[in-house]
DNA sequence: ATTCTTACA
DNA sequence: TGTAAGGA
């Protein structure tokens, strides 16, 4: 019969045998905050699959050359995070979908780029979020860009910036056109106040990059984008 | 006697 | 990271 994932809990030897390492390697993982503290039953440590999860990350980890000190990094990023509960909420209304992605499977996406650093403000974002072991990147749309950007050279931390410029600028757009609607056409259908902004910034931001891309001999500043409102 | 920690190699 | 010694 398969083991069924149970919420079975281990003790100390048990779960090194399951994860392929010695005890003396789990209290040392522990002692380095790799792990996070066992369930204390008087004297004797209880572990879980969410334990054991953590453990075979770490080996998959070790295995692809990190070390015990960058992978407790990236362990404390992690447990930091907010759950994705919390930041998907009750299903909110966004057309981006989620994907769920293991440690390892992220760290294909940004080999080397993918440091604690960047995780952590990739997490502060709200790009990330952590679910048990595993990462939920909010947009599927957005984590391939972002890899295809680190892939030209554009170094993940710019990445991350320009990403929270972006998200600036997109509040206020979209700040405004839901002032505008509440003002003029209160009745209107929220959809359709999506499919129009849509339209008009995907536009516009086509010209932009029009302009942009064309006069770059021709030093002008760039274009104010303010709210001047009442 | 068992389970885990401390300390040392 | 292994192991011996010791607390509970």
């Amino acid at each position: 019969m398969a083991e069924g994932r149970e919420h079975r809990e281990y003790r100390m030897e048990e779960l090194a045998r399951e994860a392929g390492i010695t005890v003396r390697t789990l209290r040392f993982y522990r002692e380095r905050g790799l792990i996070q503290p066992p369930r204390r039953e008087g004297r004797i440590a209880w572990y879980d699959d969410h334990h054991l999860a953590r453990l075979r990350t770490i080996t998959g980890l070790l295995d692809r050359g990190h070390t015990l000190n960058g992978i407790a990094d990236l362990a404390a990023t992690f447990d930091s995070g907010r759950d994705v509960a919390e930041v998907l909420g009750l299903g909110e209304p966004t057309e981006e979908t989620p994907v769920r992605l293991t440690p390892e499977k992220l760290a294909d996406y940004f080999a080397d780029e993918a440091t604690a650093e960047n995780l952590s403000a990739a997490l502060d974002l709200g790009y990330l979020a952590t679910d048990g072991d595993e990462i939920v990147h909010i947009s599927r749309r957005l984590l391939e860009v972002s890899a295809e950007l680190v892939r030209e050279g554009v170094p993940l931390s710019a990445v991350l910036s320009s990403g929270r410029l972006v998200r600036e600028h997109a509040d206020a757009l979209a700040a405004h056109f839901v002032r505008v609607l509440r003002t003029h056409a209160a009745d209107t259908d929220p959809d359709q106040l999506r499919t129009l902004a849509h339209a008009v910034v995907d536009a516009e931001l086509s010209m932009a990059l029009d302009r942009q891309l064309r006069d770059d001999d021709a030093p002008r500043p760039a274009p104010d984008l303010r709210g001047q409102d009442t």
